[in-house]
RNA sequence: GUGGCUGUAGCUCACCAGGUAGAGCACCGGAUUGUGGCUCCGGAGGUAGCGGGUUCGAGACCCGUCAGCCACCCCA
């Protein structure tokens, strides 16, 4: 017989961790509506052609990492390698960019990559992007956005902010041919990968981590020296903000990004808890991006989280959410049963947002509270033989230093309403 | 795509000069009649990732393959 596993890189998120996953989607959603942003929802695949000319022909994720296959019809379709593309695309399609945009969206992206720990061919990105605001506010606004997040799920202290301006695309133009010439000088030195990126994508090079790359880049031309001064002017002001949100920062000038369609601000959120796979938000502007893809020419900006580097950081801080219900309903015999049936039937309408679990498969007494205790309930809530036989229904805390009680099931509306109380007030 | 490490019960792992598998936790049941968490007793659960080879005999050695992990690369 032959068991099925998922396909390589493909990964099941399962039970005891989707309240984890829950809970950091509603605070997404939260602060997310809360800055005015929209959620809009895209498709899963796209032409491969959109991908190609968006993130870059020469970069890794359109050369070798992506999901790209023929479909019925011949057309070379693309599972989405990343949000962004589609997501402009829309924009473009249905003339989204009449008016400032924000907009946000949750999904799974794929790239075949060899898997690790933080990397996954699918995974999950929480994308933001705005439209038709060039100025730095826009930013700012942005990355005050991301803090806002990290705060609401507890990791805002494991977070680190680096930022760069990498100019427009003629300051990048006019530094790309300044080091060339340099680098061209250095070739012997370069590692393989670099000497590579020479002639595809010189920038590039600037991140490399190879130690002899390193040492020739020390005496190579800067970008900042190529930036025009209404760049500089506005990275400057997108630091005041910054400054003024007190979001601590690093400049990293050697932050490139690996996607085509930046300039100006660029920015990633990394954390020392993750290892190799240390950044777990990244973004930037792209003026140029709408026109590209024959929308009329609008600035735009954005942001992607990793999701599952996110619950991964979330589970190293030892950030637990662990959801148990309010109540486990115990039941003596078959008549018991069918009583607690009907009567919980009407106490679930009355209170939709109690979490009551229901004894399934009968047992003594002694397993069915092992069961009870073992769900995390709060409150076991007996109906024995006798509670049915006098009206009655006894109330047995699991957690915390109350007393077992049996009241009259009348009354069990209004103890119901004081458990909802108490879990108000606390 | 490159290099390295690993793959034994649900989970974490052990054993053995190569002679046909074990612990802890978890799970199920019990410790007198309707009550969990602690303790004690008992039970179930593995064709040792998969395929091939060496051997009288392999989970242990070799090869392949698949998967996971780490680093590189890159990114979320």
């Amino acid at each position: 017989m032959t068991t099925y596993r998922a396909i390589r890189g493909m990964v099941d998120i399962l039970p005891e961790d989707t309240p984890l996953w829950q809970s950091m989607e509603a605070a997404a959603l939260e602060v997310l509506s809360s800055y005015g942003y929209e959620e809009i929802r895209l498709p899963i695949i796209e032409s491969t052609d959109l991908f190609a000319r968006s993130i870059g022909e020469v970069t890794d994720i359109v050369e070798k990492e992506m999901y790209t296959f023929a479909d019925r019809n011949d057309v070379s379709v693309t599972l989405r390698p990343e949000g962004t593309a589609g997501c402009v695309r829309a924009v473009v399609q249905h003339n989204l960019a009449v008016t400032p945009q924000r907009l946000w969206y949750i999904g799974p992206m794929f790239r075949y990559e060899r898997p690790q720990k933080g990397r996954q061919r699918q995974f999950h990105q929480l994308g933001v992007e705005a439209f038709g605001v060039s100025s730095p506010d826009q930013d700012a606004e942005l990355i005050a956005l991301c803090r806002q997040f990290w705060r609401r799920l507890g990791v805002d202290d494991a977070l680190r902010l680096e930022i760069n301006t990498i100019g427009s695309s003629e300051d990048r133009a006019r530094y790309r041919d300044a080091l060339v010439a340099y680098l061209s000088q250095h070739v012997d030195q370069l590692d393989e990968d670099s000497q590579r990126r020479l002639e595809t994508n010189p920038l590039r090079i600037l991140d490399s981590k190879n130690p002899s790359t390193q040492q020739v880049l020390d005496n190579a031309p800067g970008l900042q020296d190529y930036l025009d001064n209404n760049t500089r002017t506005e990275f400057e002001q997108l630091l005041s903000y910054l400054k003024a949100l007190g979001i601590e920062y690093v400049v990293s000038p050697r932050l490139v990004r690996g996607l085509d369609y930046y300039n100006k601000t660029v920015f990633e959120w990394t954390t020392e808890y993750l290892g190799a796979q240390s950044t777990v938000c990244g973004g930037g502007r792209y003026d140029t991006l709408l026109e590209t893809f024959g929308g009329k020419a609008t600035p735009a900006a954005g942001f992607a989280v990793g999701l599952e580097r996110l619950t991964l950081l979330m589970k190293a801080l030892d950030i637990k959410v662990t959801p148990a219900a309010d109540l486990y309903v115990i039941t003596a015999n078959e008549a018991a049963f069918r009583y607690s049936l009907t009567r919980l039937d009407g106490v679930r309408r009355r209170f939709p947002e109690l979490d009551i679990v229901q004894h399934l498969g009968g047992g003594s007494f002694k397993s069915q509270f092992k069961r009870a205790d073992k769900s995390g309930a709060a409150w076991a809530l007996v109906y024995g033989e006798s509670e049915v036989a006098a009206g009655q229904v006894t109330l047995k805390p699991l957690r915390a230093g109350a007393e077992q009680k049996t009241i009259a099931d009348t009354e069990l509306e209004v103890f119901l309403e004081e458990i909802l109380n108490d879990a108000k007030s606390t």
